[in-house]
DNA sequence: CGGATCTCAGATACACTGACATAA
DNA sequence: CTTATGTCAGTGTATCTGAGATCC
């Protein structure tokens, strides 16, 4: 604790929120993509397997509003996720340009296997956090991020 | 433009420490890249350079382990602020295998503009919080990076 | 025509892996 | 012989830009 000449980040670094979340995150994104990763899927599946079950049917550009997946990389999520039938992906018949991505129930069953392990996930993420101050921390995120995201206070 | 309330992100979504880790992160680190680009720097110059202005000379490996950054890219983030004469890279005179980086006056005085450049930065991405509430966040967050660190506490 | 939708190609930043030569 | 160092080449993920084609 005392060793002053030991290999620790130097403080301004460690009282700079903005680096303190960019490196939790990289934890965070390392933790989720392994545990996705040992039941094959990645994390925009799970963004978009969750859009789909609350928010029922959707456009792909409708899609990418709601979970954040920029419209690009959705063309690859969608066509990951509906060559293994989680997902179905066919023509809107009243407008032509779009495709309507439906949840199968392939896809039902997957999102609740990815939700029992991303809570196992949070889990160890949070592993140093009392169960109040984990609330704490995931309220002040949310406040930081839906001011970024244009909706609410400031 | 409008679109009431309807591509908000799932409740799931929302809930998800990890999620919203990642989520603000991204703002974070798309306002520190615009920001430091605006004075042409990237976060690799930012932590090297504080590095060097807190610890003094080192190696390359040492100073990957002081920062964080990989050895691999140590070796390119050294080279574009030494064609900047912001560092000094020159042989370790004790140990021919080592590169000794300094910090140059130019150096110094980019970290200073550097440092400005991020307090504002810190103020727009933790806007919507008071004070004493951003203080919580950056003592939660530094908790959780130290226990991924392998530091301190359980 | 403007505007939305989908697709594809590529770029960037960060974190990481593997291989290698050199030197302690 | 083993370990540490520096260099180079390349991988994977997340985000985003730009271009096009199609359709409303």
């Amino acid at each position: 604790m005392d060793t002053p000449s030991e290999d620790v980040a130097p403080a301004r670094l460690r009282a700079l929120p903005s680096w303190l979340m960019t490196q939790t995150a990289a934890h965070a994104h390392r933790l989720v993509g392994d545990g996705l990763a040992a039941v094959h899927a990645r994390g925009y599946h799970y963004r978009l397997l969750a859009t789909l079950d609350e928010y029922g049917p959707a456009s792909q550009a409708t899609l990418g509003r709601r979970s954040g997946i920029h419209l690009s990389d959705m063309v690859a999520t969608v066509n990951e996720l509906a060559e293994r039938h989680l997902v179905d992906r066919a023509p809107d018949p009243t407008d032509r340009r779009r495709n309507v991505i439906t949840l199968t129930p392939d896809g039902r069953r997957q999102l609740r296997l990815l939700d029992k392990q991303l809570t196992r996930i949070q889990d160890d993420l949070l592993a140093p956090l009392a169960p109040d101050e984990r609330d704490q921390l995931t309220q002040l995120l949310a406040r930081v991020l839906d001011h970024h995201n244009g909706r609410s206070d400031t």
